[in-house]
DNA sequence: GGAAACCGTAACCGTATCTATTACAATTAG
DNA sequence: CTAATTGTAATAGATACGGTTACGGTTTCC
């Protein structure tokens, strides 16, 4: 299972461009972020800085400091999202490499490599389809009709 | 990341697939199976346990015992593989319930489960569209046509 | 009936990863 | 100068995972 930082991720991109519908000059502090997905403040600011490193957001120390989104909520996709804080492949191969006095074992992982990798590929693409416009937007609907 | 107990209950199963080329009613027991995968038999036993109760295979004890695979290699999809093994959901949400005061806090849940379900069931649906004949083929052209 | 070869599973260990937390230096606005 | 913020290192605690040992249950075969 995926860790949770890309939950997170996309939940602090939200409340930034829900701040920012009403100023767009008002960043958003680690520690105010931090209440609202009830976490330590170094734990968002350390995802944000990821998210930093991808271009998405910028940072501002110093009162009236916190943080800023770099690009239209419509133009971030969820993927956009998921490769700021995933690094590695999502399927990870053998503990210990397999035998290579079998045949399966001498070969098998560069098949499977092959495969998960389509696999993964399909997953990112889906997530190429959603932005974080509309995941605010999704939020803000359900807002407006809880559920029963 | 996920575990590598997909991978390696694939590998298993493309085992099974090519003793059986062979021999029908050769059972492979995991001791044989765990040299080739490079781990402690206990491992394998537990992983098989898995695809058993997902009836992809069956065991039986004794001399002459061993496992034996229950499905056609041309009928196992990765994707069942998968569902064989892995239980949970592959994106995990917050580690503790985000804020229920704030408005992003409290709906973001249910918006990401839509959101991330898409993405792992189009990742499953790529995984589905390959099988262990799949796998074993890759892996024996691999065998006779080593990489340079 | 007894030995040998399997599986089934509980128990435990060591390691890695993740989240949370504290602490403190660096930067900036007023 | 003060206060508010980021940046980051260090650490702790929890959890998951793979590896290993141990041992009981089942089956084959002599």
């Amino acid at each position: 299972m995926i860790n949770s930082r890309f939950t997170v991720a996309v939940h602090l991109l939200a409340l930034m461009s829900a701040g920012r519908e009403r100023c767009a000059e008002a960043a958003l502090t680690s520690e105010i972020a931090a209440e609202s997905v009830n976490t330590n403040p170094v734990v968002v600011r350390r995802i944000l800085g990821s998210l930093r490193k991808a271009g998405l957001v910028s940072s501002h120390p110093g009162p009236t400091g916190g943080w800023l989104l770099m690009q239209e909520p419509r133009e971030i996709t969820l993927r956009d999202v998921y490769r700021a804080v995933e690094e590695e492949a999502l399927f990870s191969m053998h503990h210990r490499p397999p035998s290579s006095h079998c045949a399966v074992g001498r070969n098998i992982q560069d098949t499977l490599e092959t495969y998960f990798g389509e696999a993964e590929c399909a997953m990112q693409s889906k997530l190429g389809e959603r932005t974080i416009a509309d995941v605010l937007d999704d939020v803000m609907a359900r807002v407006r009709a809880p559920a029963v």
